[in-house]
DNA sequence: ACACTGACCATAA
DNA sequence: ATTATGGCCAGTG
């Protein structure tokens, strides 16, 4: 279809379930390449000015750290968010990361 | 049209 | 253990 990795990354992204969260590599494996996990990020960047509602609080990196929440305004929004959603953060980093990962490919399996 | 950057990940040295 | 580099796609200068 006419859909380019962009569009992708913002259906996956809203598909993401309330109390979950996603990783950048599990995002851009899933569509097929790892590589890709930047453009997610920058995917992100663009949701704000995207027409769609894009919970980029639930996406972090593999290592469940929140390596984006500077761009949420600067401050610990991003965490604060996650916590309000039970997810729980210690020191911007999420924990029982794996328990909460919501892996698109593991998930939504095939698309 | 060319070069650099960007919220990453994995491998190599 | 840490640092460097390759890889991928799109956007911007």
């Amino acid at each position: 279809m006419d859909k380019n990795f962009f569009d992708k990354v913002y259906e996956v992204a809203e598909q993401i379930p309330y109390g979950r969260v996603c990783s950048y590599g599990a995002i851009a494996n899933y569509l097929g390449s790892r590589g890709s996990a930047r453009m997610v990020g920058w995917a992100m960047n663009s949701s704000k000015t995207s027409s769609k509602n894009i919970p980029a609080h639930r996406v972090v990196n593999s290592k469940g750290l929140l390596t984006g929440k500077q761009h949420f305004g600067g401050n610990n929004t991003m965490a604060e968010l996650l916590i309000s959603e039970g997810i729980k953060i210690h020191n911007d980093k999420i924990e029982d990361f794996e328990n909460v990962l919501w892996d698109p490919s593991v998930e939504l399996k095939e698309y």
